[in-house]
DNA sequence: TTGAAAGCGCTAACAG
DNA sequence: CTGTTAGCGCTTTCAA
């Protein structure tokens, strides 16, 4: 009991014994069972994160940005990744509440039914649950940490129509279940032919992202090449880019090139390729941080609503527009 | 009683009783909490992994291997990442092991000593302990599934010899715990020496890679460019071909260059980059297959020596050497 | 400042 | 096939 005091509380224990403590702790290498003291104790250090891709771009940096943020204040990082199928979040979000965590991250805004009633179960719990890498305001059941994908594509669009395009296309990513780049997509369309302009969608093939932009370029290329083209991201912008340049096309003045995501690369292709950053890594340790606020809240007493925290992306201005 | 034996194994209950249970589940929407099950059972469903960094390319992939290989087995993995820094990996281990978990998975054969005696103790409890990224057959103390990195630093300098250069550099990363990276350069050079050739190591700037690569370029034209350049890993590879193609230097005429890890992009400049492939989700996953086997082992009670699983780093032939 | 008692939610072992 | 008993390793509460 003294043992289990001093490692909570080493000042509520006597120096000498303290001393003693340290000494037999050392000796037999003790680690102290933390789903033991968890269960005792019904406080949890574990935070459930899923989202649909460790490997990708997009979402290893909003990981690193989680894991960095929670490990600064002694939190662990359950994770696990869902390929882009609501099916499989739904039974891992069945599968990471067994461990009661400290708090729930799940990525966007669209879930299966039954995702969205275990995670309205967990908020009522006292779980704090948030979404990241989507924002809309007008949805206030979950924490939230991102930005209009909307707002975005209609952003991209905006940006083309202002250098004179009035041809454009939006290539999408080519995954089924990525609502947010398709909800870019209906934006940018949207806001494109708002603008006077013709626009449409173009899907994207599903295999090694550079690979699908070359791809998709040369099939536009058949259909006779718009004037403008803005990607679901940097990947696909780039392989456009290196399809295009390869051909010895000019850029902007054959065609002009939009991506998403500031991936490093696209600072290096040629004089930089034009594209709208967002701050990855500061989505995740944002969401730390809210997790962190939500949950004193709730010890305190008070009533979490719906918070919200914003990342504002950026049109980056470069060579290929 | 029953709906805890129901739930690990519904053929042992009455059919009419089993139907009770599962609308009684259905209406309180009742979740088994995990940490009492494990602390009662003595098993663990979680496997923690700790590697140097998540956003990496490198990791990335072989995290998500390990993620889809463990959850196909109803496993679920714990992660944490320690920045290249052998303290901050000591102190995640410390972490990790408190929810003695099902396995351990590390980065690499370099650790403190702390962490080493942390490892062993885990060992010697029953929890498989295994290294990624990294094998040494004459090392046996832990389970390995990786490759050896002297034996790919001699096949690069080996692959530039045979191209007939015989003024040599390789462009080390410039991140002072990547041993892995290290290890591959010492080999380098005393192939590269070995075989008639001269030979040194640069230290790149610790920055975002592909700019690093440029630098190390333009740093290495400065000293009068050699023959073959040799580099840590494709990103550089990739800063440095950008930096050379867009001084109008011919490749390899001018300078060769040789990147690791056959990244996406490796396939996607110019002709392509020469560079060595690793199967980097493969690691992931036959991480988790022998993390299984070596489970199922001391199950059966047979004592686990250590385990090796080898992966086949190769030459990938493109344009610029 | 330390210790004793009780219990967190589950499962193993056994009894009915 | 179902239920009872005991206990996993810790923390909470309260007494000494």
């Amino acid at each position: 009991m003294t043992v289990s005091r001093y490692l909570r509380a080493p000042a509520l224990v006597a120096p000498e014994t303290a001393r003693r403590i340290v000494s037999a702790l050392r000796q037999t290498g003790y680690t102290p069972n933390k789903q033991a003291g968890m269960l005792a104790s019904g406080k949890s250090s574990i935070v459930a994160a899923i989202i649909p891709n460790i490997a990708s771009s997009i979402f290893a940096e909003t990981v690193q940005g989680l894991s960095d943020a929670l490990q600064s204040h002694g939190l662990e990082l359950l994770l696990a990744s869902t390929n882009y199928s609501l099916e499989r979040e739904e039974e891992q979000i069945r599968a990471v509440l067994g461990w009661s965590p400290a708090g729930l991250v799940v990525t966007g805004r669209d879930h299966s039914l039954a995702a969205l009633a275990l995670m309205k179960q967990a908020k009522q719990a006292g779980t704090p649950v948030l979404e990241i890498w989507d924002l809309d305001p007008s949805d206030a059941e979950f924490a939230q940490i991102g930005f209009s994908h909307a707002a975005v594509g209609a952003m991209m669009a905006e940006h083309l129509l202002r250098c004179g395009h009035r041809e454009l296309v939006y290539v999408d990513s080519g995954v089924r279940e990525d609502f947010r780049a398709h909800e870019r997509g209906q934006a940018f369309v949207a806001a494109a032919r708002a603008g006077g302009a013709r626009a449409n969608v173009h899907q994207a093939q599903s295999v090694e992202p550079m690979e699908a932009g070359r791809l998709a370029f040369k099939a536009l290329q058949d259909k006779g090449l718009p004037k403008g083209i803005a990607f679901a991201n940097d990947h696909l912008a780039a392989g456009a880019f290196l399809q295009a340049t390869a051909q010895g096309l000019r850029l902007p003045r054959d065609v002009a090139i939009l991506g998403f995501g500031d991936f490093p690369i696209s600072r290096q292709l040629g004089g930089g390729l034009c594209t709208v950053s967002v701050e990855r890594y500061d989505i995740g340790s944002k969401c730390a941080q809210l997790l962190i606020d939500m949950q004193a809240a709730l010890k305190a007493g008070r009533f979490i609503q719906s918070a919200h925290a914003a990342v504002q992306p950026e049109l980056v201005h470069r060579s290929t527009t």
